[in-house]
RNA sequence: GGCCCUAUCGUCUAACGGCUAGGACACAUGGUUCUCAUCCAUGAAAUCGGGGUUCGAUUCCCCGUAGGGUCACCA
């Protein structure tokens, strides 16, 4: 599933949410050439992750019967039949090679290809080996009214004596769908701008059946990153399932599928998915295509990472952490706890933290580190030696301090540190603690590590300065 | 080629005829900070072109231009 298919079905879930509707999953496996095994098992998991719940689907029937339309040949075939008895609907004559000849001509002389320009004088009782074509009983130009896009109307052009059943008694899409709206009590389709063409083929059918149209919902395509193309493979169009192993959170997702394509005005642009469902509406969607934002997603990330619960984070965070980091000698659950709390806000994504954590960045908390001891000089000072007493002052310091808190373990140096200059004792201490250039502030570093912890490796570093 | 759809900062978009065209992401600069990140402030950045209607057009109409869709025993 990619991110067009996902976002038509969030779509369709807000609006069913919003107005107390009903969400169905329909599998339209009509084609049996081109599917591919596990497919919809892999749909079900996209949509379960992101939580769009199906009231009906492959796995649960309705009253309507299976939501596979593998399993409802004998309710197209009937309202074929339906056709045929009304003199609408009539065996394909033709083998393909005829047709492919007939397209061929039509393109060489500039025209559209119309099969109804064909359409045999006479033929024969339709006995399900041969493709069963809609005869077009009314070729006018069609109107209707679309949600999204307002008025719209095409010409004559666009109506053909259409396939509605293969000669494998398998029904085509552009009858199953129509059927099924009709049997499942369907009131909205929505669907992408590339159906606006062949609707007046639907409308044709739904007149021809006797039955009322659905209310049209045209969505905008999603484009690649160049904004012109519709979003493909090719553009590096990624399963939904990817996101998922990255480390996106499905609110984050939802909220940003949902923002492209819809939005509800204002400057607010953080939902989450009460707030969307409460917010959704037809009128609102977007009518020209918009890039799918990858970016902007991550910042959604970041900002739906920050409403996560306490629990939520530390699990995050441990799940996030590669198996070199969760071999380290120290290595505990509760000291990935107590990092994870602090560490969590600087990261947007899972891949961030996995990505530090492969390069050490949070080695310090599970294992003595190993530096330069050149490292420890502050960048004001001129030699090394500089740093030795400060770090004998604040290891005299901290031996009696409360180290309940980060704050009660800053307040217990702060002083100390504004008297003989913040960058003068923080910079080597933070050092002596962490063994890197680049950490969290030195009280959260002593609060993670521990009275002992922290003792031991001040003591270490006086140890290799004067050594 | 026929039919159809679309057009505001680089990107996503707001402004349902009327403030200096607003916000977000990204970008740049400055500030806070021992470092990195965060955070805060500031800045640069757009109505495709041409007509028309109107006191007034991003908005309504027409023509161009550009982009997109569609013309399957695929959905």
């Amino acid at each position: 599933m990619h991110i067009g298919g996902v976002r038509t079905a969030l779509y369709a879930y807000l609006y069913a949410k919003k107005n107390n509707g009903t969400f169905i999953l329909r599998i339209e496996d009509t084609d049996k050439n081109r599917e591919v095994d596990g497919s919809i098992a892999h749909i079900m998991e996209s949509l379960s992750w992101l939580g769009l719940t199906w009231d009906f689907g492959p796995d649960k029937p309705g009253l309507f019967g299976s939501c596979l339309q593998s399993d409802r040949l004998d309710i197209y075939k009937k309202y074929a039949q339906q056709l045929v008895d009304k003199g609408l609907a009539y065996p394909d004559p033709y083998t393909s090679e005829q047709l492919e000849q007939f397209r061929k001509e039509a393109t060489e002389e500039k025209r559209p290809f119309l099969f109804r320009k064909h359409r045999p004088d006479t033929y024969e009782t339709w006995d399900g080996t041969k493709p069963l074509r809609f005869k077009v009983p009314e070729v006018k130009r069609y109107k209707w009214h679309d949600e999204v896009r307002g008025d719209l109307s095409a010409g004559e052009e666009m109506l053909d004596d259409i396939i509605i059943m293969k000669a494998d008694g398998y029904p085509t899409y552009n009858f199953a769908h129509i059927i099924d709206d009709l049997e499942m009590g369907v009131t909205h389709v929505m669907r992408g701008e590339e159906f606006i063409a062949s609707t007046p083929k639907f409308l044709s059918l739904y007149d021809a059946l006797e039955i009322a149209r659905p209310i049209f919902v045209t969505l905008p395509p999603i484009m690649g990153p160049d904004g012109k193309k519709k979003l493909s493979k090719r553009d590096g169009a990624k399963d939904l399932l990817e996101y998922k192993n990255e480390g996106y959170l499905p609110a984050a997702m939802n909220n940003m599928l949902a923002l492209t394509g819809w939005n509800p005005g204002g400057n607010n642009e953080i939902f989450t998915m009460s707030e969307l469902v409460e917010k959704f509406s037809l009128d609102r969607i977007q009518r020209s295509g918009g890039a799918f934002n990858e970016e902007k997603l991550l910042h959604m990330n970041k900002e739906h990472l920050k409403s996560l619960s306490g629990e939520e984070k530390i699990s995050y965070f441990i799940d996030a952490l590669p198996e070199s980091t969760k071999t380290l000698p120290g290595y505990s659950t509760e000291q990935a706890s107590k990092l994870a709390v602090v560490v969590f806000e600087r990261a947007a994504l899972k891949k961030e933290i996995t990505q530090a954590a492969e390069v050490g960045e949070y080695d310090w908390a599970f294992s003595d580190p190993e530096y330069e001891k050149t490292l420890l000089q502050w960048k004001n000072d001129d030699s090394l030696q500089e740093a030795l007493p400060r770090l004998e002052n604040v290891h005299k310091l901290l031996e009696d301090a409360d180290f309940s808190s980060t704050e009660a373990i800053k307040s217990a140096v702060w002083t100390y540190a504004e008297e003989t200059g913040k960058g003068e004792v923080l910079w080597p201490l933070r050092v002596a603690l962490s063994g890197r250039q680049q950490s969290p502030d030195p009280f959260t570093l002593a609060y993670i590590l521990g009275r002992e912890k922290t003792l031991v490796r001040i003591a270490h570093a006086c140890d290799k300065i004067s050594g």
